[in-house]
DNA sequence: CTAACCTACAACCATATGGTTGTAGAACAC
DNA sequence: GTGTTCTACAACCATATGGTTGTAGGTTAG
């Protein structure tokens, strides 16, 4: 298995604000759906072409999106991978959060006897 | 099993807000740690009362937190139930990306035959 | 070649964000 | 009662964000 480089507190700061904004959680969907370009995409949205070039930029920055130069488009493609990875992040807060829980009813129950 | 009430785009807008900086997030580890006051965890930041004071209230609104008054303190709790939430979210996008990645290789494999 | 299309990027604007300080009230300690 | 602690909240400030329009360059179509 391949070994995913770790994140900084930025990257996790970046994926999270990505995914903080509906417009760019919706463009995110589409690009798994499928592949397609900005111009594309800015057709789908009652926005102006800049303003989803952007947010498709902020998607990119996170990592959660890459773009791939295709004559004069620019083919937007889903990042499984950071994906991943911040599905990963949020387990471990569930992860604390079972252990912590777990941790509390051993407590509980060890008062009872 | 209990119903999960449904999340708005405002809730998961909070939701992925409220991650998306790092003191919250530490801030939401430490109350997944231990339940503490909103002072307590002030004392372990280099700002003011006030601003961890927003912070808390930040994940509050995202219902990541719940306050719950104790005499002159407000202590802190870490739910449970919305980070489950938010980690469902994020899985929901995961796996979109699983199933596209499996019909792609589908299609490979059936233009190889 | 020329026109249309796709993208990049700058400039601008209103609002949100993350921080500060200060004021005031409620609860506890003594 | 008095002073300290904890919290709430307002006001303020600098910067970031999400949107706009406009300009300019590379690519494709006819």
């Amino acid at each position: 298995m391949v070994v995913e480089h770790d994140l900084t507190e930025d990257d996790v700061d970046r994926i999270f604000h990505a995914l903080a904004d509906r417009t760019r959680r919706d463009v995110l969907g589409r690009a798994i759906g499928r592949e397609q370009s900005v111009s594309a995409l800015a057709r789908q949205y009652d926005m102006s072409f800049a303003a989803v070039q952007k947010h498709v930029a902020v998607l990119e920055r996170a990592g959660l999106v890459v773009k791939e130069p295709r004559g004069r488009e620019q083919i937007v493609h889903a990042n499984g991978p950071t994906i991943t990875q911040a599905v990963a992040l949020l387990d471990q807060y569930e992860q604390l959060w079972i252990d912590r829980a777990n941790q509390i009813a051993t407590i509980l129950h060890t008062e009872k006897e």
